[in-house]
DNA sequence: GCCTCCATGTAACACGTTACATGATTCG
DNA sequence: CGAATCATGTAACGTGTTACATGGAGGC
């Protein structure tokens, strides 16, 4: 139940067409929320349906297909009761612990390369996140919006540097991307 | 894709009816992987048909209507093949987040007693972890599968520790729990 | 005219969730 | 007998994923 509220967010931000929304996901709130443009496409349907965004006419005449919408009180509202709205946090859920599990039964082989590799993918996304901390969030002008974002921020940056700590202890518990081992079967 | 494995995990360990493998996700894989009893029984019925497991053939006779399975070489093989195939880390996907950001347009009303409760979540499952690791891993006697099992311990310890940080620092940015605040637009 | 990009959408499926159904055993 | 519990399962739905369809606009 997040989609219609990530949406109505980016609304809030800057009333936008599916394509475009699609493209702001892409950029930002894919960070902490993904979705396709089918999925956007759906909800938009849902949320003019339910009265919380509507169509705005068009401006520019005949510009093709484009349908904006923006967001109604009923919407703004809606957000805001989300926002406190008791909701407990979705439990962990993550394959490569599953794999490491199994390896404990099936033996480890191969799985230092993926630890390695996966290594590379949350070093590649702290960076990510830490190019625009300093691009975006360097001056001390912090309106409380501001903070908020800057929150967000951090909570990634932790998470992935907590990612890549523990993947370099798992790292040194395999021992390099063995070239062969003794007793395959274990 | 990652059920099926789950599901050969825990058969390895021992072979199990749907509700007794219903029971030891909820005892320890929910941990990282969780799944009702549903998907666990459509899963054992797609995973014996495909011969990756088979019906043990009941050794107490007329014992109701319990379907024991055990894994079959073709299962271990899959698996041995999954632990090392390589499966990109899904990417974050977390609605406090998103909230955050959705606060930061329509005002933080509520949130801070939102945080409050979730960080009471998250030291409990810490809690509960740092339980098992006193339990299961204290003495010395390290062969490999116990090192990977409390490698993957030692990931939800640190991960529940780096949330449990970021929102005391989350509370602080936001204040206590306003009781009453002016201008409860913006 | 044709290709590409823009923009919206349909269809089908996989996975996960919730509610309910069925029958067998156990216990008071 | 009746109720609770064990054990397996069906049905329906919501969300997310993938592939494909349609039709207009702009460039060569």
């Amino acid at each position: 139940m997040s989609l219609p509220h990530a949406i109505l967010t980016a609304l809030l931000e800057k009333p936008s067409s599916g394509l475009e929304l699609t493209r702001r996901f892409d950029k930002s709130i894919r960070y902490f929320w993904s979705a396709t443009h089918q999925q956007i496409y759906r909800e938009l349907g849902r949320l003019e349906q339910a009265g919380l965004i509507r169509e705005l006419p068009q401006q520019l005449p005949s510009q093709g297909q484009r349908k904006e919408y923006e967001v109604l009180p009923a919407g703004r509202a809606e957000l805001a009761a989300w926002v406190a709205r008791p909701e407990d946090p979705k439990p962990l859920r993550d394959a490569l612990l599953l794999r490491l599990r199994a390896a404990a039964l099936v033996g480890p082989q191969g799985l230092a390369a993926e630890l390695h590799r996966h290594r590379a993918l949350h070093q590649q996304a702290l960076d990510e996140y830490l190019t625009i901390e300093r691009r975006d969030f360097t001056a001390d002008r912090t309106t409380e919006a501001d903070r908020l974002q800057h929150l967000v921020l951090r909570a990634g940056i932790s998470l992935e540097t907590n990612w890549i700590a523990w993947l370099d202890e798992a790292a040194t518990e395999l021992g390099p991307p063995e070239p062969f081992t003794a007793d395959p079967h274990r």
